[in-house]
DNA sequence: TTGCATGACTGCAATCTTGCGGTACCGTAG
DNA sequence: CTACGGTACCGCAAGATTGCAGTCATGCAA
């Protein structure tokens, strides 16, 4: 939407303007003829691509219907909320490594956004399906997580440590997981948003976090 | 190894054959080759059966390295705990669902056991990978642990209950799944078990136990 | 003993996903 | 303008998993 970069040079123009065309494809077949109908090879014909690229844009079916980025995670993504841990109670701490791990991220295009809400709302596995991958992000938290609460200094031995850790990040996902999983319920429920939920994304961020500090606020 | 029932029938005796065929199968070729390279269609040849035929067994390969009942968990299984559990405190009442559903079960076959132990030490995926199934577990008890905690009265609203049902039960979860994974490091460093560790297993199932009840006393 | 309903076993095809090797294209240094 | 390094794309094949439909064995009733 804004104008960051003007010219990123055409690779690069390609490259997103296939990364749209995949989504765009994979939605529209998902929408009009079911989830299991959209096969990775029907979404690469439409976007005019080999299967095998498809692939090399979005790490599964699910990720390319949700539009979900590689998500990278470098180091570079933890150095801040990890320097920002030093000078914070535990519980700020680990909420800030939460958010830069597990944020649901939304591009601007609310078109998209709309219509992934309705297939979230037809087909709530998609959904499901990628909690795999948030839990595998987690384990990457789990060594700087056990070191913030070796500060607080209140668990003995290591294995102790280590299963808090462990427990500690399971339930900032699951909370992540119960928020989205909620959402997606009660909007079943209610008819199509319209344009009143500006931002439904955000809400769900919110409540996310409303749980988690909740709940650590009585583990920590 | 007992004689609990005399002769269960052909039938049954030809499964349990099999199954045991497709097990001693899978331990050989993945303590041999490596886990990679003992690949379904191996493994089924071995075990003298199609390769359709071993998924009639198994959930997955993974399931079948380590011997993994497909757990149906009908309502039977749930029975027992769910009526003991409306005269528990929370806390008990909770664990009493866990154990019945996620308990690491373990036939009397030493033989297998150990050398399953020694698939983990060199292939901890194996591992990670069945921790799926056992979220998926954890899904058909939500709704009753929401009941649980409904009784204490101590959440206000649906969204509220509903999400500490999900974080009670993917606690529960990271439990079983840290004591496992903690076990696994450990036995890494030692040497092979030979005898003196009678049950394993067992100091598993109370590491956890131990884990899910200290963490559940904060929170409930 | 015979016959039927049920469950076991199988081959086949479709899907998703990944690794490998080869070809075409972009950005840039000379 | 041209050659080179790095990407992007592509086809191919293998591997896990599932649904479908046909065949055969088993358990039980007549």
């Amino acid at each position: 939407m804004t104008d960051e970069s003007p010219k990123p040079g055409l690779r690069d123009r390609k490259r997103a303007a296939t990364r749209a065309r995949i989504e765009a494809a994979a939605i529209e077949l998902v929408l009009r003829d079911g989830i299991e109908a959209a096969t990775v090879d029907a979404i690469s014909e439409r976007a005019d691509i080999s299967a095998r690229t498809f692939f090399n844009y979005f790490e599964s079916k699910d990720a390319a219907i949700l539009g979900l980025q590689p998500q990278a995670l470098d180091e570079d993504d933890l150095a801040e909320p990890l320097a920002a841990a030093d000078h914070l109670d535990p519980i700020q701490a680990v909420v800030g490594l939460v958010v830069a791990t597990m944020g649901v991220a939304h591009d601007g295009n609310t078109d998209l956004h709309q219509q992934r809400i309705e297939i979230m709302r037809r087909h709530p596995e998609v959904v499901t399906s990628q909690f795999a991958q948030l839990n595998a992000r987690k384990n990457r938290l789990v060594d700087h997580v056990r070191q913030i609460l070796a500060r607080g200094g209140r668990f003995a031995d290591d294995a102790e440590l280590s299963g808090r850790a462990t427990i500690v990040l399971a339930l900032c996902a699951s909370a992540v997981r119960a928020a989205v999983e909620t959402w997606v319920e009660t909007a079943n429920a209610s008819a199509p948003t319209d344009s009143d939920a500006p931002d439904e994304v955000d809400l769900i961020q919110q409540r996310a976090l409303s749980l988690i500090t909740s709940t650590l606020k009585e583990l920590l």
